[in-house]
DNA sequence: TACATGGATTTTTTT
DNA sequence: AATCCATGTA
């Protein structure tokens, strides 16, 4: 989407050069070890800064290598989104469909195997199921899921009623995911991330192994297992072998959010590097609350017998130059970084735009005001976003949207697939798919009257002793009170176990018995009915049972203003996203919301250096999302829900920590400052600013 | 089985 | 401050 307009006047060769519009150093990165331009297949880093063209430089390697012979099919692609390996393969597709329709060929290839760590995973593993003791009809659990299987073992092994309360089961599967992803013993994830948990060290790794079992018992695996049975399975040297030997080429995206087992698996694909290219910029690393670790990136180059060449692209074609100063002295400030500062030739005489308003309200109409007075300008609404560091900080600005009929989507915060009925729905699809499941019967089973968590455990405990599952449902006898319902279930769940029933039939079979109770079980029936047919458009687009569910579950729809009335794909719409969900994404006017200490950084993320290192990260990330305009919003009034403390829950404002005095003259600030007159004695009139330093804030944390 | 109660704990970002 | 969880009661 960078608009690069370079175009050097076309090379004298017949073949029109694919790599034309790129500039030396991303030229120099596409064409690393292809075709002896030097290097020779080895490693290969690109640090690529934000705006720098990253996506369009690694689509022109890929586009080049397939240009020089290498095969579509064995090049694997992992990316951060789904989202983002669309557009990967979009765009090299639409490099390819330019150089090759020049020469009359047809079709451009495609990337199958374009996708996230996880999805790949998925696959991977589905494909070598059999020869690592996997069942091949495993099924995948979501967060929610492995957070009530946790529950469960947790409340099996007595941790429910102990002396003084165990970890919630949130915070266990938090736990174990950490110290999966971050392939750490769990005592060291508890002293340094967990360190009110330490004293229950024993319980939790007893918790972790129950956790385990259970999963391979019932034939599900996590998130986590997605990454973790690959790694694993990479150390047999015969599969590695032959996985690794499917692809000539693996390609990385956004390095810097991976964790040490995508690290490991990407070393144990690719043990001597040959082939393999990663791209990432460590001054935009905010995931590691997943366990990312900027040290991937870092210790990249040295992995490998023979070291890795770094390519750095610093030239950005996004924002103007204004926004890059004020962005780049932001980082700037940065403990610890690869030293590199963006630079543009898009001059500009407006500089971003630190705006004070009273409180959150006053944000929200700030913030629709200057979206409409954009658009009068000529903006469309989707050139428009609105950021923010936690999804319920749009919540004042979605009111005011919705009063004043300005249409929007927001990214991040609640999940389509978290809404009960969803859930519902897919857990009878997940159900039939893998009887052994039992988080998915379990839910289930209690939606018919009568039948409870005693029932539903039962049940459970028959279909999985039984060798013949679905034979055990059917003769299975619930309580007098779920006798009626009870026909009716067992024939459609048969009917879903048929293996000649025909996908999406299964949906629509589903939905008929499902529809009956949504009506008992909801007030709001009708509203959720909407969400369920959604769910029916969307099973279309997928050739099976297994890839619906497996993908939907990896890939959930993320955007929701589907609940009130989807703007449909050709309506203008501005955007809420969280910065999470920004990353990768741009727009010409960027409004950052809350730009006060307590948001950004956020009150829960102040407790480590490394972790106010990473807000910073976070305010970087989200202002070199603007193109041209970047307003960074300061309420002077701002209401902190559930603050710490002895009572101190008043409202307080005062400017991000990490916009320094001496960044001040980097922005204009809004509204100005009324023209007071000279006061006498000649003195300047007062700018409103912050105090240098806030003492009664200081205080304030010395008890936090 | 379902609901009410009391009380401790956590709090965000996402595959 | 609100949620989540375990337990007690009808």
């Amino acid at each position: 989407m960078s608009d690069q307009n370079s175009s050097p006047p076309n090379p004298s060769h017949s073949r029109p050069d694919p790599l034309a519009d790129l500039n030396p150093a991303q030229r120099e990165a596409a064409e690393f070890g292809v075709a002896g331009a030097g290097g020779d297949g080895g490693p290969l880093l690109v640090i690529a800064g934000a705006g720098s063209g990253k996506t369009n430089t690694l689509a022109h390697r890929v586009a080049h290598l397939i240009l020089n012979g290498a095969d579509p099919q064995r090049m694997l692609l992992l990316t951060f989104s789904r989202r983002a390996a669309q557009e990967m393969d979009r765009r090299v597709g639409s490099v390819l469909q330019r150089v090759m329709n020049l020469r009359g060929s047809q079709q451009a290839p495609s990337l199958p195997w374009a996708g996230t760590f996880h999805a790949i995973g998925a696959r991977l593993l589905r494909d070598c199921a059999l020869r690592i003791g996997l069942s091949e009809a495993f099924t995948i659990h979501d967060r929610g899921d492995a957070e009530d299987l946790m529950g469960m073992v947790r409340h099996e092994q007595g941790l429910s009623s102990t002396k003084s309360r165990f970890p919630l089961k949130g915070t266990c599967l938090a736990i174990y995911s950490r110290v999966v992803n971050s392939q750490t013993p769990v005592a060291d994830v508890l002293k340094t991330s967990f360190p009110w948990c330490a004293q229950w060290e024993d319980e939790l790794k007893t918790l972790f192994r129950g956790y385990v079992a259970a999963k391979q018992d019932q034939q599900v695996l996590d998130y986590d297992d997605l990454l973790l049975y690959w790694a694993e399975m990479m150390s047999d040297p015969g599969i590695a072998a032959d996985v690794g030997a499917r692809f000539d080429h693996v390609l990385v995206d956004e390095y810097q959010d991976t964790n040490r087992l995508q690290s490991a698996i990407l070393l144990a694909m690719k043990p001597d590097g040959r082939g393999l290219t990663v791209v990432g910029d460590d001054a935009q690393s905010i995931y590691s609350f997943r366990a990312a670790t900027v040290r991937n990136i870092l210790d990249f180059p040295a992995q490998f017998p023979q070291p890795a060449r770094v390519i750095t692209l610093d030239r950005n074609y996004r924002s103007t130059q204004p926004i890059l100063n004020a962005s780049n002295a932001v980082i700037g400030l940065a403990t610890e970084r690869f030293a590199k500062d963006l630079w543009t030739d898009r001059a500009s005489s407006q500089l971003p735009e630190l705006v004070s308003v009273s409180d959150e309200a006053g944000q929200a109409r700030w913030v629709a005001d200057q979206v409409l007075a954009q658009r009068e300008g000529g903006a469309t609404l989707k050139s428009q976003a609105a950021l923010f560091r936690t999804a319920s900080h749009s919540a004042a600005l979605e009111l005011e949207l919705t009063r004043r009929n300005i249409p929007f989507v927001k990214f991040g915060g609640l999940r389509f697939l978290e809404a009960a009925h969803v859930k519902d729905l897919l857990s009878l699809l997940r159900w039939a798919e893998n009887p052994r499941g039992r988080m998915a019967g379990f839910r289930v089973a209690q939606l018919m009257p009568g039948i409870g968590p005693a029932t539903a455990g039962k049940l459970m405990d028959a279909m999985s002793a039984s060798a013949e599952p679905l034979r055990a449902l059917r003769e299975f006898k619930p309580g007098a009170a779920a006798q009626e319902e009870w026909g009716a279930f067992a024939d459609t769940y048969a009917a879903l176990c048929d293996p000649a029933l025909k996908w999406p039939a299964d949906v629509d079979l589903a939905l008929r018995w499902y529809a009956g109770q949504l009506e008992r079980l909801y007030d709001d029936a009708r509203v959720r009915k909407t969400d369920l047919d959604q769910l029916v458009r969307l099973s279309a687009g997928y050739p099976s049972r297994e890839r619906f569910l497996t993908e939907l579950t990896l890939d959930p729809p993320d955007a929701t203003s589907d609940e009130s009335g989807a703007p449909s794909r050709d309506e203008d719409y501005m955007i809420l996203s969280t910065i999470h969900s920004a990353k990768g994404q741009e727009w010409k006017a960027v409004y950052v919301l809350n730009v006060v200490d307590g948001c950004i950084p956020s009150d829960m993320s102040t407790g480590t250096a490394e972790e106010i290192e990473e807000e910073r990260r976070l305010l970087y990330v989200a202002m070199t999302r603007a193109k041209e305009r970047l307003q960074l919003i300061v309420p002077q009034r701002f209401y902190v829900h559930q603050q710490t403390g002895m009572g101190d829950r008043h409202v307080y404002g005062s400017r991000t920590r990490y916009i320094t005095n001496a960044m001040l003259p980097l922005f204009d600030h809004l509204p100005k400052p009324p023209d007071l007159p000279d006061l006498p004695g000649g003195g300047q009139p007062k700018q409103p600013q912050a105090p240098s330093i806030d003492v009664t804030k200081r205080v304030r944390n010395l008890f936090s």
